[in-house]
DNA sequence: CCGCCGATCCTCT
DNA sequence: GAGGATCGGCGGG
C-alpha cells in the first residue's frame, strides 16, 4: 500500500474492471490512481482526465482500419497497456478495455502527482502531468511498456481505486481533443474544474459539459 | 484568451 | 507522401 499527498491508495483494479465498455472505464478512471515502479521506487498519481476510443464505428481510433503493427495490442485482452508515439516526439499511454478483439482502449490524458512521500520537509517539485505527453515523460512510460499487463501484482504499472468515495470528483464530459475524425463523440472525461486537466490544443474540445453522468446511468 | 508554428518521425495510404 | 489521440513558444487582440 502506498500513501500520497492525495490520500491512501485503494484496491488494485483487476482485469474485470477494464473488460467493460471503454466509456464506462474512462469515466471510472477519473479520480483513480496509477502507479509506476522503476529503479528508484514507486510513484503514484491521481488520474484527472481520460478519453475513450474504439468500437466498430469510431473513425478516430487507431484500430478503425483493423489490426496493424502499431495498434495490435488493442485487439488483445483488456488490462494491457497500449503505448504509441505521437508526432514523433511524445508517448501516449492507454489501457485496453472491453471484451477481447473489441479493440477499445482508454487514453490517460492528465493526472495529479501524489508521491513518492518523503520524510524530508523539503518536498521535491511536483512534475506537471497535464496532457498525455507530459504525463508519460514525467513517469518514464515509453514504448517499452507497450503490451505489458497492468493487472498483475508484479506489473510495473498498476491502477488502483481511490481510497474512498469522497475522492471521486465530479466528472464532466466533452468531445475529444486533437482528433479530426469523430471528434464530437462525447468520450473525454475529466474532473470538473481541476487545475491539472489538460489545456486544449489543436482546437478546443467541443461539446464541453454535455453530460455529467455515468455513461450507463 | 486565441491562434499559429516548428519540432520530429513513425504509420498508413 | 500526408498526417498525426502533442507541446511550448510566440504574436495578436
Amino acid at each position: 500500500m502506498v500513501d500520497g499527498a492525495g490520500g491512501s491508495i485503494g484496491q488494485r483494479l483487476g482485469r474485470d474492471f477494464f473488460a467493460r465498455d471503454p466509456d464506462v472505464v474512462a469515466y471510472d478512471l477519473v479520480g483513480s490512481i496509477m502507479s509506476v515502479r522503476d529503479a528508484d521506487g514507486l510513484v503514484a498519481v491521481r488520474i484527472v482526465e481520460t478519453e475513450a476510443y474504439g468500437g466498430a464505428d469510431d473513425a478516430a481510433s487507431h484500430a478503425f482500419a483493423g489490426p496493424t503493427d502499431r495498434c495490435r495490442v488493442m485487439f488483445g485482452p483488456a488490462g494491457h497497456l497500449y503505448v504509441y508515439r505521437v508526432y514523433g516526439v511524445h508517448w501516449c499511454v492507454n489501457v485496453v478495455t472491453g471484451i477481447e478483439a473489441s479493440a477499445s482502449a482508454v487514453l490517460v490524458r492528465a493526472a495529479t502527482y501524489l508521491g513518492p512521500q518523503t520524510s524530508n520537509p523539503v518536498q521535491p517539485p511536483r512534475p506537471s502531468l497535464r496532457g498525455p505527453g507530459n504525463l508519460t515523460r514525467a513517469l518514464g512510460v515509453t514504448g517499452a511498456d507497450n503490451g505489458s499487463d497492468c493487472c498483475s501484482t508484479t506489473s510495473r504499472i498498476l491502477f488502483h481505486a481511490g481510497s474512498s468515495d469522497a475522492d471521486r470528483p465530479e466528472v464532466s464530459v466533452s468531445g475529444r481533443v486533437g482528433v479530426s475524425r469523430n471528434a464530437l463523440r462525447p468520450s473525454r472525461y475529466y474532473a470538473t474544474g481541476h487545475r491539472d486537466v489538460s489545456r486544449f490544443v489543436a482546437g478546443r474540445a467541443r461539446g464541453e459539459g454535455i453530460a455529467k453522468t455515468h455513461p450507463t446511468a
